[in-house]
DNA sequence: ATGGGGGCCTGCCGGC
DNA sequence: TGCCGGCAGGCCCCCA
């Protein structure tokens, strides 16, 4: 899935075809993903309008004008295609439902949304809008790496006291909401800090290079990524173009790229999940 | 309270 | 060609 800047492509590809328009008909072709579905779902969905497409953390907010909020999340694999009409301009023809399109959405102003996943790791909630940030999947959710709240001070704190590694505490989505694996890898390659350092054992002059360190990478991620939304079939949760910019995610026994150092990305396995580090310039 | 591991699913790829 | 293990962008839950 997607991490933050995925989720924010996708958010951005979604508003041209939702903003604002009615979703005329909502085909819901099984009862769950990760958890059931909320009841009557499709009905619920049915006739009402987007009034605002949102995103908080990894999870896309549709409000709708019934008062109520549509929470999804894509999980790991989960993908949206947009076919038919786009601000009146045809996009493409509606595909044959394909295998793994769970929710597929017709908009009364021409537009097809489908849903696919694959793997169903992904969810589906409805809330009111009013309290949507306390539903049981948002509420424990931390600062958003790209906002206000998220500055040197909130993270130094954050990560005080912690014995977890780094990685793992950059992955927790209480302390900075939005990051996934590859970021994490991303960010601590930059910064030069070992994934497997103890969170509360960084420096505050090494922990306030993190901060506008995830604000670049992710930035950069968002900003590629928004020029794949040019064909809208690439509207889905697939990695952008910003893989090809990835300094040491995947890139295992291949060449360190960080300046005037000659050490080879090592992968380790840190909470069950892959580590791409450089054990030579990350310290 | 914190940290680690299991589990949820399917698809793909490399090795035998 | 086929089977099997390992791997994958996430995150909740249980146990120590």
């Amino acid at each position: 899935m997607p991490e933050l800047p995925e989720v924010e492509t996708v958010r951005r590809g979604l508003e041209p075809a939702m903003q604002g328009a009615v979703i005329s008909d909502a085909q819901v072709l099984r009862a769950d993903l990760r958890w059931p579905f909320p009841a009557n779902m499709a009905a619920r969905l049915t006739g009402h309008s987007v009034t605002a497409l949102r995103r908080r953390s990894k999870y896309i907010l549709i409000d709708l004008s019934s008062a109520e909020t549509l929470i999804i999340h894509l999980g790991m694999s989960g993908r949206i295609l947009i076919s038919g009409q786009v601000q009146g301009t045809y996009v493409h023809d509606h595909p044959p439902l394909e295998k793994h399109d769970h929710v597929v959405f017709d908009m009364a102003n021409g537009a097809r949304i489908t849903f696919n996943d694959a793997r169903r790791f992904g969810a589906m909630d409805l809330a009111p809008t009013a309290s949507v940030e306390t539903h049981w999947l948002l509420e424990k959710l931390g600062p958003e790496p790209l906002g206000n709240a998220f500055d040197q001070t909130y993270l130094w704190g954050a990560l005080q006291g912690r014995k977890t590694p780094i990685k793992t505490a950059l992955l927790d989505q209480r302390i900075v909401a939005g990051l996934g694996n590859i970021y994490v890898c991303e960010v601590l390659h930059r910064c030069k800090i070992a994934p497997t350092r103890q969170a509360g054992r960084i420096s505050r002059i090494r922990s306030d290079t993190l901060v506008p360190a995830i604000r670049q990478v992710l930035t950069e991620a968002i900003d590629v990524g928004g020029s794949s939304l040019q064909d809208h079939r690439q509207t889905n949760g697939e990695l952008g173009y910003f893989q090809h910019a990835f300094r040491a995610y995947g890139r295992e026994n291949l060449p360190c790229l960080t300046d005037g150092c000659l050490g080879t990305i090592g992968r380790i396995v840190q909470s069950g999940r892959s580590t791409f580090y450089c054990p030579q310039c990350q310290r």
